[in-house]
DNA sequence: ACCTCCTGTAATAAATATATTACACGTGTA
DNA sequence: TACACGTGTAATATATTTATTACAGGAGGT
């Protein structure tokens, strides 16, 4: 096992990565951190939508925002990458199933 | 870029691997390769919806079904995992955002 | 003939995820 | 004051995913 998290959280991280615009802020991101509205212009799509994205990633940690006063006296909220790497094979997947919880049980 | 896959295809796997049964049936093929009807019991779910996860795996080359005949005469599908990994990190996903569609464009 | 156990799918319902619209509010500047 | 640009969220609509129900059909065994 090569990793210290649950089955549960690995599925609600993989759940934050199936999503285009979600993997696309992350694209975004990786190269350098940017403040909501900006985000949205680059990506292409609204403010609330951008923030049900955001809310995704910042969930599983996968990013982190912090609200700033830039110079000229507006707040701005900063987004940035946290360092992340996941090795995904059929033998982290077998391992964390155990800790994976179905809606029905039996397994 | 560790893996000669694109944006697209990246996303369909990992849409793919969201889902706890999905998971869990990776995690149950991983021992050994099985019947459609003896893994709806094992998974405690029905067939139709079975099938409906086993064909997104399938779609993605995550797994492979193959009908047979057994020796009292049955039809059985067994279905079996493909061996894969995939090292996830934000490079990668950087990378192939390159090559990843959003549905309006921009960017 | 009838029961059991298998495959396969169509039609539909229910639950979630995604997307839009319309607000409210704050600050700096013309 | 009015405008531009920022944050934040509620309410709602739309789309997609997940789940159920109800079939049809084949082969073996009693």
């Amino acid at each position: 096992m090569d990793n210290n998290l649950s089955g549960d959280e690995l599925l609600k991280l993989l759940e934050a990565l199936s999503n285009p615009y979600r993997l696309k802020i992350i694209a975004v991101l990786y190269e350098e951190r940017q403040y909501v509205s900006q985000l949205a212009r680059e990506l292409g799509i609204s403010r609330p939508l951008l923030y049900l994205h955001l809310q995704k990633l910042e969930d599983v940690n996968l990013v982190k925002g912090q609200l700033e006063v830039s110079e000229n006296g507006k707040a701005m909220k900063y987004f940035e990458l946290n360092p992340f790497v996941l090795n995904l094979n059929q033998q982290l997947i077998f391992d964390l199933s155990k800790t994976l919880t179905l809606k029905r049980n039996s397994n």
